[in-house]
DNA sequence: TTAGGAAAATTTGTTTCATAG
DNA sequence: CGCTATGAAACAAATTTTCCT
């Protein structure tokens, strides 16, 4: 019934960490649903924590695009790494098969090579498409996984994850064609998915060197001492300008953060300059880096602005 | 860079002091800048004499890096991690060689306490 | 099994005291 | 004597893991 779905060989694919594209000219690897921005991980010492929903209440969702075949394939389901650098398995989570009574409608197995791996079918049937209900997320102690030889993550303060997709698609020589889509990063402590400021929407992505307008950004766990900080970063990674942009605390709600952009530091430049900002609560609890594009306030001869 | 290798192996002390040591650490770090535990572990893989009794230097260093102003805590979108202000390093260093006892000490008059 | 909350345990940082050189 | 490097420890704050309903 499933065994069929391991036709290829775990040998012949690629490894996991191999960077792949969601797409190709005839293809298409595709999360229609996204998963919570949350989900609290379980110990090896505790019981299962469920599968990783969608914000709806409902499952994330994937689909492949393009495939003409007959034949089910199989979705490849690991949790990999969410931050600044390419995706890689996740050292110190992975994912869980959740063996659900009536709520698991999928089926799945696992395999492993250091990172376990999901697989539930994609069948022509259902257009392709699978509901992601049996994914939950396992977390393993810092340091067990520290001390492992050749390990150089740190766990502390590395706790965001994403699902990761993958298909193998038959090709007529025989060969296959691989793709892979990861998910929107998810927060996988108790403790930061309830402190720390999460962005999840911004009323604009730039506006002038001149700053001044106001931006609304729309997210959780936003407080009364939430500060917004604009910078800028050098290619390499040298931090070359820090400003705070001022926050209208009266407007400002739980999940709802009024910010004025402040000036870039340079009003003469020539081109639009990417540069970041974040929300911090108090001392440490930050949010990830959030982008933002000043554009310059005479454009050459490109095209006029409005207004 | 590979100056340690004989103590990699070798279970004696290097003949170092913390500060020397952290900042090594941390100057060889592809950013020049590591975490407290990838400073721990720079510590037991390049010294045998670190492998042991990890509660003792692990304290030293934690010690080491919050007592001397050359070591600079910066906080990022992940934890925080130390830095070394190599001008104030440096300072340290050259008041240690010009500070030498017989050269500068101007003539202290004796007198009974 | 799944969810939430939070106590218990660890880590990471700061400081102070004492002592050998 | 004054000063630096080490060790041992007390404490506080931040974060992780284990426990309990």
């Amino acid at each position: 019934l499933v065994s069929s779905l391991c036709s290829i060989p775990l040998a012949s694919l690629p490894p996991l960490e191999w960077p792949m594209p969601n797409h190709t000219e005839h293809y298409e690897l595709h999360i229609d649903v996204q998963p919570k921005p949350h989900h609290r991980a379980h110990y090896e010492t505790e019981g299962s924590r469920g599968a990783v929903k969608a914000p709806t209440g409902g499952h994330p969702v994937v689909q492949l695009h393009g495939y003409k075949g007959k034949e089910p394939l199989g979705l490849q389901i690991f949790i990999g790494t969410a931050d600044e650098r390419i995706l890689k398995p996740h050292a110190f989570y992975q994912v869980h098969r959740i063996t659900g009574k009536t709520v698991t409608t999928t089926s799945l197995e696992k395999i492993v090579n250091g990172t376990k791996v999901l697989e539930i079918p994609l069948e022509p049937k259902n257009n392709m498409k699978a509901i992601i209900d049996c994914a939950g997320i396992l977390k393993l102690r810092n340091a067990d996984i520290e001390l492992r030889k050749g390990e150089t993550d740190i766990g502390r303060k590395n706790t965001r994850v994403r699902l990761v997709f993958r298909v193998h698609i038959p090709q007529p020589g025989g060969q296959h064609i691989s793709l892979q889509a990861a998910s929107h990063p998810i927060e996988c402590s108790q403790r930061s998915a309830h402190e720390l400021p999460l962005v999840e929407k911004q009323d604009m992505d730039g506006c002038s060197v001149l700053g001044g307008q106001q931006m609304i950004l729309t997210g959780q766990n936003f407080s009364s001492d939430s500060r917004v900080i604009f910078m800028e970063k050098t290619q390499d990674g040298q931090q070359i300008w820090e400003m705070e942009a001022t926050v209208d605390k009266d407007k400002s709600q739980p999940n709802l953060l009024f910010v004025e952009v402040p000036s870039y530091r340079e009003l003469s430049v020539c081109h639009s300059v990417k540069v970041h900002f974040y929300v911090i609560n108090g001392k440490r609890k930050r949010s990830q880096p959030q982008h933002f594009t000043f554009t310059p306030l005479s454009v050459p001869s490109i095209k006029t602005e409005p207004q | 860079e590979d100056e340690f290798e004989l103590y990699r192996h070798t279970d004696i002390r290097p003949p170092f002091t913390y500060a020397t040591l952290i900042r090594q650490a941390i100057m060889t770090a592809s950013e020049r800048q590591l975490t407290l535990n990838e400073i721990y572990n720079w510590f037991t893989s390049t010294f045998a004499y670190f492998r042991r009794n990890a509660a003792t230097w692990k304290n030293a260093v934690r010690h080491n890096l919050s007592l001397h102003k050359c070591f600079v805590r910066v906080e990022n979108v992940k934890g925080a991690v130390w830095t070394v202000d190599e001008m104030e390093f440096q300072r340290r260093r050259s008041q240690k060689l010009t500070g030498s006892p017989t050269t500068m000490k101007p003539v202290p008059s004796s007198r009974a306490v």
